[in-house]
DNA sequence: CTTGAGGCTCCATGGAACTGGAATCTTAAT
DNA sequence: ATTAAGATTCCAGTTCCATGGAGCCTCAAG
């Protein structure tokens, strides 16, 4: 039931169908064919009759997305990523600056991340109190925190 | 020339033309008028002509409008913050809980941002080696590092 | 009075990331 | 042999966040 293209021969490797792939990763087998037809996951094999063809690492890749996007990075970005990582014929120092490029804008994320959270923090440390002006004091100390934010915010997406 | 609007009384707020507000905001008056009609500076007075007014608070809404969005929050929910900050009738509670839940999901991709981070620091660590599987070690290391992540990432936008 | 900058509205378009439907083919099981 | 599940392709629509343009109004200066 497991073995679908290896008859004979003992499976070099033992490649996954979309939908199979789809239930080891938690994604839907559309959004997986979506992913592949925009070349996230490069050059698939395919089986004789033509299905997409995963090899079993193509879950990672699947993790490694899904967490690049939630760090707010585009799927385009996170592809060159796994493009790195799939070694399309790039060379190790390559993938090296891949990595370090991909480092640096999830630290500047970072940072404005941390400045977010600090200055909420802060925020929520204000006791209550009424505000004239703003309503409540909460929004006095929201507003001077806002101070600290970048003059204009990069879009590091 | 800067008085545009207080020809006899005295000016008890200095309200903004949505030109004045870009100038000190950074953004276009094109992108303020799609932000106001989409709700997030709540119901703006008008000029007797029809021409928007801003309050002077409007360039920290921005402010921080720029910086929720650059964390990865979706307008409506930057949106949400900027009215409990503008009191439209909120209670003083509420607008806790609203800035409660915000640092709760910001913490949370802090988390993932944070995690991140760390796998490429990990990974980048590696010294260089060739990999037969692979191509180099460096993506032996990402792919182990991968495991770190969780099952199924959450889309916390 | 004309000109020009800066408002206003409405309608269209665009990219990113999906989602949905229809038609067709393959595979696996009864 | 039939059938259902699971592939395939293609085309269309959706949501979010804008951006572009046309056409018209208003305001201040020359």
């Amino acid at each position: 039931m497991t073995h679908v293209l290896d008859s004979t021969l003992a499976p070099p490797v033992p490649m996954l169908k979309i939908g199979q792939l789809a239930l080891r990763s938690g994604l839907t087998p559309r959004n997986l064919r979506f992913y592949a037809d925009a070349g996230v996951f490069g050059v698939l094999p395919r089986s004789p009759k033509g299905y997409r063809l995963f090899p079993p690492e193509a879950v990672h890749w699947v993790q490694i997305l899904r967490a690049g996007q939630a760090a707010g990075f585009a799927l385009e970005e996170v592809a060159l990523l796994l493009r790195s990582l799939r070694q399309d014929g790039v060379p190790c120092a390559q993938v090296r600056v891949t990595l370090g490029d991909k480092l640096r804008s999830l630290e500047a994320k970072q940072a404005e991340v941390n400045l977010l959270v600090d200055i909420l923090h802060v925020t929520l440390a204000t006791p209550d109190g009424r505000n004239a002006e703003l309503g409540c004091d909460l929004m006095q100390t929201l507003l001077a925190q806002a101070a600290r934010l970048p003059a204009r915010s990069s879009r590091l997406n």
